[in-house]
DNA sequence: ACATAAGGATCGTTGAACGATCTCACAATA
DNA sequence: TATTGTGAGATCGTTCAACGATCCTTATGT
């Protein structure tokens, strides 16, 4: 209910800051603990099956016991940590099962994205575009850690033409886990590096309007990254 | 590393055994009254946009803040409670932003999980049927909020014939948020019941092996029920 | 060798406490 | 009158200390 006395906003204005409302969002301790736990995981810092012990790194971190649980039920939920009733908390170790789970979601999720984005947005395409391009300079860098981050970032742009927020968390929370297993692979260079040609070509088919042929593409990508992951968890 | 001197069980019990090991899983205060809450709210005992008091809660069911703290924590990740930063906690409102983004997901996801299960297994058959007579019973007897579960279940049988794990736990927490949307008609008959038919004819298209018509048929009926709720939410 | 019991470590949960933040009503001001 | 400032009260965020319950390990006994 605005009065129509006095200009208190040009018309726009306001909708324009409400799109700035969730950078306001401040964190929780519990949160940002979170996300340093969720760093060292994901870098390798604890070895999947390691167990997170309260006190330790409630000491550690300076954080109480309490705090320090609602961070590591935040990672749970992530997949990132497995809970044990009375046991505590462990840093999840993914089974060949697990791979293929995932695996198994990917194909069905992303292929179906590529499938429902026709035409693309213009949006989207610049998402995939940006993964691409990271990707290649990191190779020139030879950075395969990065690489590989960036490649993921790639797949969770091919979700994202879906347009659906909901099932971008999903991705995300599916990558994160897939980084777990990422770790048992030895030679990064050796994974990650071929599947960034093959992200350059299906993101071209995409782009010449070829939806099936990106998805036959992704489908073989998706097959020979389970396949590789597979192994190295038996 | 099992010794062979001494037999200790038949082979295959152990395997059994290994079946009841979820039901063996006890399960902590938190959960347990996140359970209960969870109840109440898809039961629509709390209004959409009330706040649940940490206070009140926790001495009405006498349990601490803390451990009521956990409760909140999981239900906010299932989406059922929306979290604001020294607010508090309270029952999600949908709009109908939510609700379209929420169909966009189950569109791409089931029907993908239609188009993957050529041919489908027969445990994947056994669910849908088990879903489509359960509501049949249901509807027989007048209870149409019942007739509604038994509609969802329906579709998380078709999600499970995509045999991902990860995917059936994503499916579980979108139709939780549903069951938050379907609050707002006022007349669950209306809703509920006309789908029942349109659940039993998708059935029957997967069992003949039309699955492309099996797709089509669900498409129709997922736009049809997002135009309703996106109508019940302006 | 196996079952049992004891001890220590860790988790689950509670209750109290204090500072920080939000909300709302009320007064001050233009 | 409409806006801004102020303060009190309520609620949240976080910490701390404590105790029972559960798990793991080790020692003990048969």
């Amino acid at each position: 209910m605005t009065k129509g006395l006095a200009v208190v906003m040009d018309g726009g204005a306001t909708e324009r800051l409400a799109e700035d409302r969730v950078l306001l969002g401040r964190t929780s301790t519990a949160e940002r603990v979170a996300a340093i736990l969720r760093e060292h995981i994901t870098e390798g810092m604890f070895e999947p099956g390691t167990r997170l012990s309260e006190e330790s790194i409630g000491t550690a971190l300076r954080v109480s016991r309490n705090t320090l649980r609602e961070a590591f039920r935040l990672l749970s939920h992530e997949g990132l940590l497995a809970h044990e009733l009375n046991r505590g908390v462990f840093v999840r170790r993914l089974t060949a099962d697990d791979v293929v789970d995932l695996y198994r979601l990917r194909r069905l999720v992303e292929c179906a994205a590529i499938r429902h984005a026709v035409p693309p947005s213009e949006k989207g395409l610049a998402g995939l575009r940006d993964a691409v391009r990271t990707a290649g300079i990191a190779a020139d860098e030879q950075r395969w850690e990065a690489v590989g981050t960036a490649n993921m970032r790639f797949h969770q742009a091919i979700v994202e033409l879906a347009g659906s927020s909901r099932l971008d968390e999903m991705m995300r929370q599916v990558l994160a886990e897939l980084r777990l297993s990422f770790l048992a692979m030895k030679n990064p260079r050796a994974f990650h590096e071929p599947y960034l040609a093959r992200n350059r070509d299906i993101l071209q088919l995409i782009e010449s309007g070829d939806t099936p042929g990106a998805e036959r593409l992704l489908e073989s990508y998706l097959a020979d990254a389970e396949r590789q992951l597979v192994q190295a968890h038996s």
